[in-house]
Parts: structure tokens; sequence; C-alpha cells
DNA sequence: TATGAATGAGTTTTCATTCAT
DNA sequence: GATGAATGAAAACTCATTCAT
């Protein structure tokens, strides 16, 4: 209480902790609404403060969102290229971690909404949609590819163009990312995640057809 | 600007005459920006009339997105039911068949790019969300399944989870359409879409493990 | 009344006498509350119009500020270079006549405000006020340079310094001129401006001391 | 925002701790940019201080003005009232001393910039320019009308207009003046300040002509 | 029908001012 | 006294919608 006292840690933690909330208040909405219709009214609001304190803290609506999407970005790259590297077993097993990580890593967290964002707005913020393509999705497809790459040389996989494969095991995760911030409301709710991917990972691994492999 | 959903009683329509460059360029406009961001002035000058004429057709901008919508979904509903009634011939086929026919009819088409629009919508305008979903995805996705029921049912397909299957399949269809329109101009162009197509169902008819099946 | 009539003259017009009823009022507003105080609420009321139809003329508040400078530059530029040229007569006559042609032309005139408006907004907006040093005020006093040279080749006139002769001369037509839209309401009335500026030039043609020259 | 001159009851006034520092600060930036375009965390920031700091010492902004612009008349006013009481020899010379003082005084230091800011605030701050033009330039002009005076007595002058003489003297100091924080960096750079007020005043006292007096 | 100038409510952005520390 | 984060009222700017022609 001493006016000496300037570096007292709520004042300190408060700034601190401030732009996380801004940036979690507006990710919720721009994955929402789209970045167009969402009001810096509403992200305040949200946040709990003024509409004057997202200035402090980000130059203008397309900084915040810019924070928003490099944000939720770095989680995804800080974690992910090393399961490959680290992994003991079979490929195939190899690709279900790699599918339920990720699920539980992205898909199943808010930072899913941010695909359908880029999605959207790609064409507005070209640059942006780049950014996020090259560091998450290609990066996400890019697990695949190598645990692909890592099969088909022991064998365990048969010699299939893996630009294909790679899209054939992991759109079904991007369906359902995406579905979870559009027609989630409006479609039957989805069987459990996780056993939706391993039934989904049983096909593409093993086929629709009955017959005998050759 | 504030995507609100009025079921305002019906007035007086022109439908007859609304003129399809309003529609074309709308489309063009909405699935580029997003609704939100897309003006009336650039919409009206992409169609080569004034800004006030869209009032003759439409009550509104959002009724002009209904409009877009409901017109981008009448020659898919007409179209493709009687693929599966009409076909002869193994039921690989036939999903290859499917997957192509829908990839000309819809993916190819401008029509795809309604999906990225509803996907991006979803949550300011739901109701139309769950027509667009109802009517083109799940029926695009019903094909499949009725494709799957007969394999199955033939003994021609193993006894997979149908729902699950149904996406195995479907999804690196909607992912080609959703990138056409989003990170089609930051990636390598992808390879032609219906030899990818064709990889794909190869890769998920038959697996991608090597191994005899049992 | 019929609907081929579409460009009646009323509408046309309208539109074309616009821009000018906003530069006025811009004008106005500008040159008495600098550029920064002038809302631009305010203009738009003095105008008769709402804020939305400046933006139909102007791009922004600055552009609105360029367009004010330049539209009240050219009448300034069009005459006043000639009025040497054609001169007939003793050059302290013509100095009279160019030091009162100025005055009625853009001392007395709405446009000497723009000079305070320059003085003022220099260092915000340093290309346009350059571009009105040179092509107002420079011009005004290069007339009274070239008046000088004249003199000073024929006799009339002592060789002294032309540039400074030249603000000893137009300094206090400046003044005037700020003075008219800053000190006006708070000092005492100044006397005629004509007269002034006539008994300005004896000064400054003859000299403050009685002695007789050498 | 709203130049309105409130005449407050004076406040609980820190004058004697005012710092310097704020004032010099202040008077920069108003001049250089106008008062509605400076911005107080510019004043504070290149006084080195916090923005809060500003209003330990001044109540509002408008109150940084008045403070600014006292700060900046008093040293003028302490001075040059006996310029002329204490003088010896010819009036001419007096002139020529007062004019020179004057500048090395006012015009030569940042104070020159005070009248630049009151012509562009008279009409937002119209009690404050009164005051300003009352107090500086209407005794900076009232030293020549006493000099003046003395001259014609004397017979060392002309029987001329002294109200417009004064001007006539005075005005080119007002112009190098103003120019000094307008058009300084867009136009040639002026000769020497004191070589053009004594070429000026050659002028003005000897006249342009070079017929002798009759 | 068609136009496009005009509107004004709504949104982003700014900044003087306050106040807890 | 000093700070600077926070505020909110006000200003710039946008754009769906209207309407006179």
């Amino acid at each position: 209480m001493s006016p000496i006292d300037k570096s007292n840690p709520p004042r300190r933690r408060r700034k601190e902790a401030r732009p996380s909330e801004l940036l979690a208040a507006a990710l919720d909405l721009f994955v929402e609404k789209g970045f167009a219709a969402t009001r810096l009214d509403d992200v305040a609001a949200r946040a709990g403060v003024s509409k004057g304190t997202l200035y402090l803290y980000f130059d203008s609506k397309a900084a915040l969102l810019k924070a928003v999407v490099e944000d939720g970005i770095m989680p995804v790259l800080d974690k992910g290229e090393d399961i490959v590297a680290n992994f003991v077993g079979s490929t195939s097993e190899l690709l279900r971690d790699m599918l339920l990580t990720w699920w539980s890593l992205v898909g199943e967290s808010k930072l899913s909404g941010i695909c359908k964002l880029m999605i959207a707005e790609a064409s507005n913020f070209p640059e942006m949609a780049a950014y996020y393509h090259d560091e998450v999705l290609a990066r996400g497809q890019g697990l695949v590819r190598r645990a692909l790459d890592i099969g088909i040389s022991s064998g365990e996989f048969r010699g299939i163009d893996v630009e294909v494969a790679m899209d054939s095991i992991f759109s079904p995760l991007l369906k359902l990312m995406l579905w979870r911030h559009s027609f989630a409301g409006c479609c039957d709710i989805q069987q459990d995640p996780k056993s939706y991917l391993n039934k989904h990972l049983d096909i593409v691994l093993n086929g629709v057809l009955s017959g005998t492999k050759k």
C-alpha cells in the first residue's frame, strides 16, 4: 500500500492477462459470425472491457484478427512435429495416434474455429490464409504424409499416391472441425469423434471392398 | 449488416423477371468475400446495373442471399437422385460415377462456392444453413449412403459403418470444393480433380494396407 | 415527366452544383476553426446535406481540404499574370494597381482565408502548403517583384534589394488578410483597406524620412 | 476537442511547480500542429512524463493552452517598454533598434510560434486571442507608434498616417515570424533576418522612389 | 422499370479525462 | 506526486435502403 509499491502483481497481471482475454473473445466471435459481421463492441463486451480498451492492445480490427490467428497457431506449431519422430509401433498405429492427437489438440479445441475462419476470409486476407494454410493445415497433412512415406518404405502400405492418400485420411477430420462450427446445430449429432476417426481409419486403411487383396 | 433471419410475409415477387445476372454477381461476391463484407454497390456494379435496381427484385440484402442460395440449390435437387436408380454395374463403379458426376455438377461449377458460403454464414443464417445442409450436402452423402447400402447388401462391400464410410468417401470432395474458394491461390496447384477423385476412390475402396484381407 | 426524360436539368444541376456548396461550407469552417477542429457534421449541416453526402464527393476529410484549397487557388491563377503585361503608366501606379487588384481578388474574398488556413496547417500538410505558397503567395509577390524590376530598370526606383522590397510592399496586405480571419473581432476596426493600402504605398514608395533625397 | 472558452472559477493552482518542460513541449506541438491536432499523449511523451502527469498541473487541455500562452507572453511584457524611454539618438536608429530587439526577443525565439498559434486559434479562443493581440502585438506596434510620434514631432519624419506606417514597418517582421513556423521548409531560405530587417527599414524610411522629395 | 443521389443509423477509430495503484 | 490502464463520448467513415426523377 505504500506509494513505493508500484510494481505490485495485481496491476501487472491485469495488464498481461488482458490481451489474451481480448483474443479469446475475438476468436469466439470471429469464428461464429465471421470477421466483417463481428462488431468490436461485441468483442469488448464479451471480454468485459470498453471498446477503447481494444485499441490499447491492437491497432485495428484487422490487427486483432491477425493476432487472433497468430495466437491460435503457435500452440499447434510448438507441439506435433515430434509425434512422428518419437513414435514406436506400426505405421497404422502411428496414423491413428496422429489423427486422434490432432483432434484433441486442434479439432476439439477452440482453435478448430480458426480453420473455418480462414476458409471464410481467405480472399479477404490472402496472406493470412496462406500463412495459416502453410503453418497449420499443410503441417497437419505433412505429419500424415511422413507417416505414409514410412509405411510405404517399410512395405506396410501399398504404393499409393501419397498426396491423395493424405487427403483420404485427413479430410474427414477437416470436415469434423468445420461442422463443429457450422452445421453442428442443424444436423443429427455426430457420433463420438474419436470413435468416428477410428472407424474412418479402419476403412481407409483396409478399404471398403470385401474381396481379398492380390 | 445485421444478419437477422426475417421470416417476413411473402411480398409481391417478380421471380420470373429476376435477372440471373444479379444472382450470378451476388453469388460470386458472397462466395468470395462473405455476406457481410459484400457491398451491394459491388454486386450492382458487377451485374452492370445500378444499386437501386437490386431493390426492384429483392427486398433486402438478406433476401438476395436467400435467392442466391435457393437458385443455386435447385439444379442440384433436380438432377442427381436418379443416378442411383438408373445405374447398372458394380457398386464400386456406381460410387466412382457418383463422385465424378457430383464433382462436375456441383464441385466444378460456381455452385461449389455456396458450400463455403453456408459454412461461413451458418451461425448468422441457421435456417438457411440447415436447408442447404439437408437439401444439398446430406443429399450428396445420401447418394453415397445408398450406394454403400447396395454394396453391403450384395456382399461387394464389407460391413463397415455406413455413416462413417460416407464421410471417408465424400470428405475429400468437400475439401476440393472448399479449397477452390479459399486456399486455391496459396497452395501448390492440385492435380487434376478427376484423377484425384479416382485415386481417392481406389484408396478408400481398397485400403492403404498392403496385407491380404482375411 | 415522361420516363424517357431522364437527363432533365434540375436533377443534373443538383449533382453538379452540390460539390461547390460543400466546398464553400468546408472553406468557411476550415478557415474559421482550423482543419482538425472542424467536424464534418458541421460542414454537412452548413451545406444543408447529410454527413454521408460529403463522402459521395470526397474520399476523406483530407481530400475535402485538398479540394477546398485547389478550388480556391484556381481563380487566382487564372487572373493576375497579365496585370503587369498589359499595364501602361508609371511603375508606381502599376504597383498601386496590383495591390488593390490583389486585395479585391483575394484579400477581400473568402479566398483570403485559405492563407490563414495554410499557415496554420503547413506542418500537417506540407505538400499542400508548398503548393499554396508557390502558386499563390509567391505568385502574388512575383507580380510585385516584376514591377520592381521594371521600375529599377527604368530608373524610376532606387537600386533596392528586390526580395526585401517585395515584402516591404506586400506584407501589410498579408497582415490585412490574416487579421480579417483572426483578430478582426478583437481589435479596433481598421480603416478602409483600400485607403490603408494607398497610404501604405505612399509610405513605402516615398519613405518615412522628411529629408530630401540625395 | 471542443474549443470552448470556459471561464471556470480559479482552482487550486500549483503554479510554482508547473514544470517548464510541460509548457515547452506543449508550446512546440501546439505551434507545429495546432491546438486540436495536438494530442496530449504527444505532449506528455515529448516532455518525458506520463499523460496523467499533465493533469496534475493543468485542469484541461484548454488550461494547458492558456498557460502556454501566458507563459510565453510574460517575458515580452517584462522587457521592451523601456526601450523607447531610455533611448538616445535619431528616431530612425530607434526604430531600427526596436525591430532588431523585437526580432531577437520574440521572432527568433520559440515565442514567435505563439503568434502563428493565436492567428490559427483566434476564432476558437477569442478571449485568448484578444489578450495576445493587445498585450503582445499591439504592444510591439505601440513601440513603433511611439517612435513614429517622436520622429514626427521632431520633424525627422514626414506627417504620415501613423497607424498605417506602423504596419508598413512592422508587417515584414510579422511575416518573418509566421513563415518560420509555416512555409520555412518549402520556400527558398530567406536571407539573414537581421540584414533583411535592416534593408527593409532602409526602404521604408527612405522610400523606393529615386526622385528628390519635394 | 431503372437510376443514382441522398440519407442516417451503425461501425470503426480517436483521445481527453479519470482513477486505482 | 506520478503512472498508465481504462473509459466513453465524440468524430470519421460506411453502406443498406429509400425515393424523386
